[in-house]
DNA sequence: AGGTCGGCCTGGCAGC
DNA sequence: TGCTGCCAGGCCGACC
């Protein structure tokens, strides 16, 4: 599932290439891609802009464009993103003869660029979307449902104990709304607790400050080792150029139930939290039950 | 209002 | 073999 070092490993990769070029053309196959709007408004926004930069913000992929605009798309579930330069496509104008490879199955949006490169959004679940908004709305998107950066400088151990500060739900819940840190889905969420020996279950305001200075860096070093390993592809997960990542042969915890804990030898184990499948060792991630005793706010103090 | 849960989707696979 | 039904999970909206 792409979460915050695939969705970046595909910006990263396309960034470059599509950096000054402009979207001559748009095909929506799947109206579903461009849900609630409806795909003609979609493409008119779309046909001929000039992409100016490719950005990332949390799991949400942006083209930003010439007239202020930004397209943004979201891999959710299934979603790739493939880029095909132009020696790639042999005849673009023709398309009865073009034969989709593996892993362009599920063509749910093509976009021609004017040096006959394309890019390419497949989605076997449908899941993804994409949509076109203007700064300030996008913006207004943004800040209603997303947190920090985790790979920003101000993610700190204090921010990440203010953001879990009174909050009930379980570190892993927690770990997985973005309106606190953005970008963890459920596989980084596991390596992030494994990393910092913290238990799922626990509250995530039960957390004491060493423990928030645990989890700030076990959520970096997940993140940062799956972005040097081009992401985990577990089952649809491709870069842009159709590659998979191999952050999958490399998890600590994740997905290794019954498998011996890389630090103590027991046997990983496995539940359910939110829905969610959960790993974790029973042995080295500490349960916090206690709550801290909080402080008084320093205006309080004389 | 914070927390919980079901729905959206379809490919894959367990089970009969 | 072939069918049924469940599971995967990011995000949203309904509900408590």
């Amino acid at each position: 599932m792409p979460e915050l070092p695939e969705v970046e490993t595909i910006r990263r990769q396309i960034e470059p290439d599509l950096t000054g070029r402009t979207i001559e053309a748009v095909e929506i196959l799947d109206p579903y891609f461009t849900k609630p709007e409806t795909p003609s408004k979609f493409e008119a926004a779309v046909e001929g802009r000039e992409i100016t930069g490719v950005g990332r913000r949390g799991k949400y992929l942006m083209l930003e464009f010439d007239d202020g605009r930004t397209m943004v798309v979201h891999l959710r579930m299934t979603g790739n993103l493939l880029l095909v330069d132009p020696e790639g496509v042999a005849n673009p104008g023709d398309a009865r003869i073009y034969e989709p490879a593996a892993g362009e199955k599920h063509l749910k949006a093509r976009f021609t660029l004017d040096d006959g490169g394309e890019i390419r959004f497949t989605d076997p679940r449908r899941f993804g979307r994409g949509f076109v908004a203007d700064e300030k709305s996008l913006g207004e998107y943004f800040d209603a449902r997303l947190g920090v950066e985790p790979l920003s400088p101000e993610f700190t151990a204090e921010v990440m104990a203010e953001i879990a500060n009174n909050r009930k739900v379980p570190l892993k819940s927690f770990l997985l709304n973005q309106a606190g840190v953005v970008g963890i889905g459920n596989i980084y969420a596991d390596e992030a607790l494994y990393r910092a020996r913290l238990h799922p279950l626990s509250p995530a305001g039960s957390m004491r400050p060493e423990h928030a200075a645990a989890l700030r860096d076990g959520i970096v070093e997940a993140l940062e080792r799956g972005l040097d390993l081009g992401g985990a592809s577990i089952d649809d997960y491709r870069d842009a150029k159709g590659e998979a990542g191999s952050m999958q042969n490399e998890f600590l915890i994740h997905r290794r139930e019954g498998e011996p804990c890389l630090s103590c030898g027991a046997p990983v184990i496995r539940i359910v939290v939110g829905g969610r499948s959960t790993y974790f060792c029973g042995n080295c991630q500490v349960r916090l039950r206690k709550r801290p005793v909080r402080r008084k706010a320093p205006k309080a103090a004389a």
